[in-house]
Order: structure tokens, then C-alpha cells, then sequence
RNA sequence: GUGGCUGUAGCUCAAUGGCAGAGCACUUGACUGUGGAUCAAGUGGUUGUGGGUUCGACCCCCAUCAGCCACCCCA
């Protein structure tokens, strides 16, 4: 055991429990994702630094990425978010393609950080994106997305919630408060982000250090504790009007406070979180004006959000909500009496995987109590005894582990048997 | 990248600087053609790794690795 080499620091393994959470969860999305007429698609996992340097976020390239030489000596990223390869692509065949787009995906991401519990160097992102609309109802719809997928997994309205703002709302604010410059602003959008994380001194301070007088900081306190503020935008107002249609406004809430990282967000922003004491983040995303810009096409609008697959357990486990998930994918094992037998408990189970039953044999020749010990520990239903009296007699004893009722039924019938009783 | 806490059997954890233990799990038996329950016995360890102090280190010191927590960041 102690020469056994360590996994990468930040990587999961997973083992069949967490291998059927995550096909569960991907199961979900695809389900969710297709219930609104979303298309499948991927980017590559590597990709040249570039893609990302054009970015605003340096930090993102440069600390918290994976970056090596190839042989040839370009410097290889293994992807850190999906949005610059979906730029790429799009601004590719930007004429070719048809709008709206619609188009989700799932895979692996990579990021060079300080693990934590929720937090790996090594995850999968659920992406999902709106391009080409640019109205309000369109962004109600990926919101929407996200409440559907709530309830998919199971999580309420009183348990997960969905926390809005508006980049533009905010921006009319500030320039009320006479903060103009983009600097000002930029920097004002990241203290609002941080009112959370410190105490009200604490914070408060910081608001007068970064520069800001003690009236920008009690108007900004009005505008963070407004929680009716966003009724002075009609757009935002269609946007709730239009969720209120789609059956979800019971997930969404209003909170001046939300306002994200990014720089790229140009209007409603939002981000699911628990409602436990330390309401972790499960997903985030907002409407961007620009998406392909950058990567050298025309400006074409959107709206998306992004999941990590690392979170969304724990806020399961912590609601009691985490899926009984049937790992064993044969209900029925056959077993081998003795040496004699053997061969014909094989043709047995060959039999029932033609009829399309998934069935395991026990692999040697045990004592039958073990046997039927492996049986219920692997979780299979229905255990088949075929000893030399049955083979004598051209039947077979069925026993079901749950309810230990065991029945003979005759070789001729046994697919029939099997089949009705699952 | 910064600071802190932790690391002992497969798991959860004990052990004043003086013989490394318990519960659960596992294997076997009680039960010669039937799992779960009960009882009994048994297997299991270079105390994360590498140094140092000491007559003697799981325990003290240094380094390192990993996990966790708070920053940072959150695509």
C-alpha cells in the first residue's frame, strides 16, 4: 500500500458509486438541456494559450491554468472554461450557422488551484448558452434552465435559489452616484462582490480606502439593501414577468448584491446558491453583448451559465437528496454447484443474455452459502441455484433476495420466469 | 500564490517521550444445497514520507507530500 503512487493533487478518482452520480448527473443535464431543444456540442480539451490570453482575465492564464510546452515548444493549455473555444466556433461559421443558437455541453475542465472540498484542479462544467437573442425573455430562459434542473434533481425552491441582478441597472446606479470612469466602476462591481465575505466595519472601510467618499458609500448601501430596485427597469420587468410564465419564479429572487467576476457580463447576471449558513455557489452565468468579438468575428449577443459537477453533490448530501443509484448492472446471478455443474450453469446464463437479461455467473466453483453471499452484496435480485437435482429433473430454483421467496420453474421456462419477475 | 489545522489497520478514532489499541468492516467456523441476524476465533501497521533531538519518538523539532479551513479567485 505504501508504494502505491499517489493521484495528481486536485484530481478525483471515480469509482462505481461516483462514476453512476455522475452519469446521474449527466443524465440530468441532458435531459433538462433537450427539454428545451438544446443541441449537444464540445471544444477541444487542449488549446493553444492564446485563445485565452486574449482574454481581460491575465490571472486566468497565467496562475490558475494548466500551461505546458509541446514537443514542439507551443505552450498548450488544457481548457480552463468552454466560452473562448464556443467563440471560436461560432465566429468560424458565423454565417453558416442558424439563430438563435442552442447548444449545451458537458465535460472535463482544468484549473491550477489550491484544492479544497468543492473545489478540484480537475472538473466537469455543465455549459449551456442562448446566441444570438438579445432580449429579455431570451435571458429568462437559461434562468429558467437552471430552475428545471433544480427540480430535476430534486432541490426546492426553499432549498436552492436564484439570485438576479442587472449589469445595466447597476451601471445607471453608479453614475448616479457620480462613479463614471470604468475604473470606478470596475472597481465599485468588485466591492459590491466582496460585501459578503467581510464584516460591515471591515467592508465599509474598504469602501472608503478604495477611494470612494463616505456619500458614495451610503448611497451604495441604499442600492445594496434595495431589494425593489430592479422595478425601475422595464426590462428587467419583462424578464420576471417572463419567468413567472415559465413556472419558475418561486427559484428566482432579486438581489442587488449579485453582480459577478466577470467582465464580460452586459446585463442580467445570475447565481444559484444554497440557502444553508454557507450557501455555496452551484452555478453562475449572465448575458454577455460580445461573445465572438475577440476571437475575430461580428459582436453577436448571448446568454449562458456554467456548473461544476463538484458542488452540486455536496448540496445533495446536505439536503438528504444524494439518489439511491443501482450499481450493479445485472439482476441476476447464476451459480455453479460443482465442477460437473459448471458447464451448465454457463449455457444457463447464455441463455438468459440472449433473451437481453444482463446476468453474472459466480466465476468458480464456491460453496453455494458464499455464492449467495456474493449475490447480495453485489446487489443482484435473483439468484439461480442449478445443482445436479435440478439439472436431473430440467429445472432451476429462482430466489429472490429481497423477499426470500424461492419458486422452481423448468429450464424451458426460466427466460419467461425471469423476465415477468422483473 | 499567502496563512492556519490535520495525517495511526480498509473505515471511524484511541494511545503522560517507555510493549501500537478499540469499534465497524474483512476471512473462517458454529450451518456438509441458500445471503442479511447472533456468537466465537482469526487476518490486518515501516503511525503519510524523509531527516533531526533522545538511552528510547505515534508523541518534540525541521523539511516534504496530501486533505481540510480562511484568503485570493470564481471563467
Amino acid at each position: 500500500m505504501k508504494n502505491i503512487i499517489q493521484s495528481v493533487k486536485g484530481t478525483r478518482e471515480f469509482y462505481p458509486p461516483e462514476m453512476a452520480l455522475r452519469k446521474w448527473m449527466y443524465g440530468k443535464i441532458t435531459e433538462v438541456s433537450h427539454s428545451f431543444g438544446y443541441q449537444e456540442y464540445d471544444g477541444p480539451f487542449l488549446e493553444s494559450i492564446e485563445l485565452y490570453a486574449a482574454k481581460s482575465g491575465e490571472e486566468l492564464v497565467k496562475e490558475q491554468s494548466f500551461v505546458f510546452p509541446d514537443r514542439g515548444g507551443n505552450l498548450i493549455t488544457l481548457r480552463p472554461e468552454l466560452t473562448p473555444s464556443l467563440a471560436r466556433m461560432i465566429a468560424q461559421r458565423q454565417n453558416q450557422l442558424v439563430y438563435p443558437i442552442r447548444w449545451w455541453s458537458f465535460g472535463p475542465f482544468w484549473r491550477y488551484e489550491k484544492p479544497q472540498k468543492g473545489r478540484t484542479r480537475e472538473f466537469f462544467q455543465w455549459n449551456i448558452d442562448l446566441i444570438g437573442v438579445d432580449c429579455p425573455e431570451g435571458d429568462a430562459e437559461l434562468v429558467a434552465i437552471a430552475a428545471e434542473f433544480f427540480k430535476a434533481v430534486n432541490l426546492t425552491s426553499s432549498e436552492v435559489k436564484i439570485l438576479v441582478n442587472d449589469r445595466r441597472l447597476m451601471d445607471q446606479q453608479m453614475v448616479k452616484l457620480g462613479v463614471t470612469s470604468m475604473d470606478q466602476k470596475k472597481s465599485m462591481l468588485s466591492i459590491i462582490d466582496r460585501r459578503d465575505k467581510l464584516s460591515v466595519t471591515d467592508w465599509e472601510s474598504y469602501v472608503l480606502e478604495s477611494g470612494f467618499t463616505s456619500e458614495q458609500l451610503d448611497g451604495l448601501k441604499a442600492i445594496l439593501n434595495d431589494k425593489e430596485l430592479y422595478k425601475s427597469s422595464p426590462e428587467v420587468m419583462r424578464f420576471f414577468n417572463a419567468l413567472e410564465a415559465l413556472g419558475v419564479a418561486d427559484y428566482v429572487v432579486y438581489d442587488p448584491r449579485v453582480v459577478r467576476g466577470l467582465d464580460y457580463y452586459t446585463g442580467i447576471v445570475f447565481e444559484a446558491r444554497d440557502v444553508s449558513e454557507s450557501s455555496r455557489a452551484i452555478l453562475g452565468g449572465g448575458h454577455y453583448g460580445n461573445l465572438v468579438e475577440e476571437v475575430g468575428g461580428d459582436s453577436i449577443a448571448g446568454v449562458g451559465f456554467a456548473m461544476g459537477d463538484v458542488v452540486l453533490p455536496l448540496i445533495l448530501e446536505e439536503f438528504g437528496k444524494l439518489p439511491e443509484l443501482v450499481l450493479n448492472p445485472a439482476k441476476v446471478l447464476v451459480t455453479v454447484f460443482n465442477a460437473e455443474c459448471h458447464a451448465y450453469s454457463l449455457k444457463i446464463a447464455t441463455k438468459l443474455r440472449e433473451a437481453g437479461i444482463n446476468v453474472l455467473v459466480y466465476p468458480e466453483i464456491a460453496k453455494i452459502g458464499k455464492q449467495f453471499k456474493y449475490a447480495d452484496r453485489v446487489g443482484v435480485q435473483y439468484v439461480i441455484v442449478a445443482g445436479p437435482d435440478e439439472r436431473d429433473q430440467e429445472i432451476l430454483q429462482i430466489k429472490d433476495m429481497q423477499s426470500g421467496e424461492q419458486s422452481s420453474v423448468k429450464i424451458s421456462e426460466v427466460v419467461e420466469a425471469i423476465k415477468k419477475l422483473m
